[in-house]
DNA sequence: TCGCCATTGTCAGCGAGCTGTCAGCCACGC
DNA sequence: GCGTGGCTGACAGCTCGCTGACAATGGCGA
């Protein structure tokens, strides 16, 4: 497994580095947005783990790039704290997965090797659950292999719904996440987006459990 | 599941409090030192937040008298970000685990989640007892492998004599488990939840040992 | 620039399900 | 046989989530 570490800050980079190499993980590291990106754009790796805050050309930046030139390789985010909108643009410019900061090097790892494990599965990030069927790639749901039109929101909670599908999700959880802390929404947006939802999934795709939250079930894979 | 949050930021023990209600738990609050090791040391708690800068009181003062007096309740400590001092000192004073703030709430959850399993003696988020299945993670019960749907107060009340089977609970510990102390119910709430669960799970999932308590058999896995 | 349309938050009403209480019944243990 | 503790069905109040309608917003094309 080939990997690539994009980490400016210098004690980081070599925690992470030698968590991945520990994990098994061939490391190659670049410190700059400029150097990450002609890397990840004329070498093959297997996954990328990439700061945001970056000299030269910030990350999101060249996580975009890479996407525009076909690049599909997996990529792990590492965000800044609290940073909640970065975090969403990320994952709308093609991330994989992210990881806020501060983070335990197991998590970084597990997530990793998920997400070697996914795209190895997989050619692209596809993640199935029951007659779902999402592709963050192309940000794309189907269902029973029908492609459904959805608005931006109701792809995010989805989205959101189906990487930790099996999981009873909170309503303050999901209400975070679709909007952050900031602006508050009433609950009640919650609710009518998950209506609207699953008039186009079919009412059985979202599942209620009054009192704690929502849950997309992680339907036998 | 019982809670005890100690934590004197408003606004942060708003939302860990929010975060954990959310994850079934009961929570109590204590927002200085002083009150929270009265509160540990003559209640039960299945789980305590414990913030370290306290008024009053030091954290890790009130964690080393907790133990000092014999309370094993789990321990979960909010140290500030980078005091790597406190947080050796943390774990050598009795403390099960800890997080760096700052946390995502889930995290915190997934933690506190862990504890209680890791207390009870579980490894799995999944917990079996003769025909009963618990899935914590979906919150679902089955029972010979049917989902049971069941109301949330009827969920905690499963869970929590799962967590605990083989072992009788008394109605007492029941009750203020599922209730608190501020508002206490009549014993009869209690029995009217036990028979509705056992309209749903089958009348001899809960046994009744008369004038001691209830209990789920260990239905040896 | 105007106007259309999609998106999405808010509101209000509704309805189902939840839960505490009560009254009466049952059964266990003496 | 008796009493106590537990069980249960009925019921009422209420909470929570759902949904249709509407309005504000913003993007986009003409």
């Amino acid at each position: 497994m080939r990997s690539l570490l994009v980490e400016d800050e210098p004690r980081i980079a070599a925690d992470v580095a030698a968590a991945l190499a520990n994990a098994g993980f061939l490391v190659d590291t670049a410190v700059d947005g400029e150097d990450a990106w002609f890397r990840g754009d004329t070498e093959d790796y297997d996954l990328v783990v990439l700061d945001l805050g970056l000299p030269h050309m910030d990350g999101l930046t060249v996580l975009k790039r890479w996407r525009a030139a076909g690049r599909v390789m997996p990529v792990l985010l590492l965000t800044a704290r609290g940073t909640w909108a970065e975090r969403v643009e990320g994952i709308d410019a093609g991330a994989d997965d992210y990881l806020p900061k501060p983070f335990r090097m197991e998590e970084l790892v597990a997530r990793a090797r998920a997400l070697v494990r996914r795209a190895a599965g997989h050619g692209a990030p596809v993640i199935e659950a029951g007659r779902l069927r999402l592709d963050a790639r192309q940000m794309r749901v189907t269902a029973d292999g029908v492609p459904v039109p959805l608005s931006p929101l109701e792809y995010r909670l989805v989205a959101y719904l189906m990487h930790h599908k099996g999981r009873v999700v909170p309503a303050p959880e999901l209400l975070e996440h679709l909007y952050g802390d900031d602006d508050a929404r009433e609950a009640n947006a919650l609710e009518a987006v998950v209506t609207r939802l699953r008039r186009k999934l079919g009412a059985a795709a979202i599942e209620t459990r009054r009192g704690f939250g929502y849950l997309i079930a992680d339907g036998a894979p």
